[in-house]
DNA sequence: GTAAAATCCTATTGATTTAATTGGAATTAA
DNA sequence: TTAATTCCAATTAAATCAATAGGATTTTAC
């Protein structure tokens, strides 16, 4: 059950965009920097996060990227389900399962799914860094 | 973030140990059909289960498998971290890490790990095979 | 209007991991 | 001695991941 190194990016990459929140917008070039990766890499992981309104854009020389809505209101689960496939931790999840037979074992997905989406929409990116998850 | 269908077959065939448990063991022929995989396969899930000590085996004409502990005393945790890894949700988690630079986003790695851990050694297969979760 | 800076779009590739398959060796009870 | 079983190790086919590559489009500044 390994996150991919997506979430380990996108996550690095939406805490700049944070501390920078009040200054305005970064590059994905900037952003490279800090994540530690290459521009075209973070690129995929940047139009995902679009896609998913976590972070807006503006196209052209001075353009960048932005969070949609302010560190207080952006949490890190709205960020890895937009990274890693909405988080689904077995694809065998709801009615629709083509199991063998019932599982029996579903209960235990379904809740685990939600308590890792619950701890997750936790945690903001105003509190990461303000390093209030320390404790 | 998928748990693998090992996860899914070992918890299976782990219920099926738990109903079974006061009338002795199981073979792996018995467990693949409940769980819906080839023998060849589940045998290796179940070394992996005998490893980490969650199931024992008898080998031999009428061997098997049993849980080592009764299934008040086996938890989902124990099982799915024999089968994934230990449950490890990234590479980069102690002080080992390699990385570029600290990572800013390490502690939600860690908190994550702890509390997908603390979620699945609260449920019991005894709990499971009563239908305690559901609610 | 042209150049530079930036996002946007899509395809391909190499490496790794997963899910199995295969073939047999060792052990035990009848 | 045979049948039933666990145990051990190697191989393989398919899928996924992480990255690379090449450009098209948009915007600002001069």
């Amino acid at each position: 059950m390994k996150l991919s190194v997506k979430a380990k990016y996108g996550l690095t990459a939406c805490i700049s965009l944070a501390e920078n929140y009040e200054k305005g917008n970064l590059t994905v070039s900037q952003l490279s920097g800090k994540v530690g990766t290459t521009d075209k890499f973070l690129e995929q992981i940047m139009a995902m996060l679009k896609k998913a309104e976590v972070v807006s854009s503006t196209r052209g020389a001075f353009g960048g990227y932005t969070l949609t809505k302010s560190p207080k209101q952006t949490t890190v689960g709205q960020i890895l389900r937009a990274v890693e496939d909405n988080l689904q931790i077995i694809d065998c999840m709801g009615a629709e399962c083509k199991c063998h037979e019932p599982c029996s074992s579903q209960v235990v997905w379904v809740n685990l799914q939600k308590t890792i989406n619950d701890y997750l929409d936790s945690i903001t990116l105003d509190s990461l860094i303000k390093g209030e998850n320390n404790g």
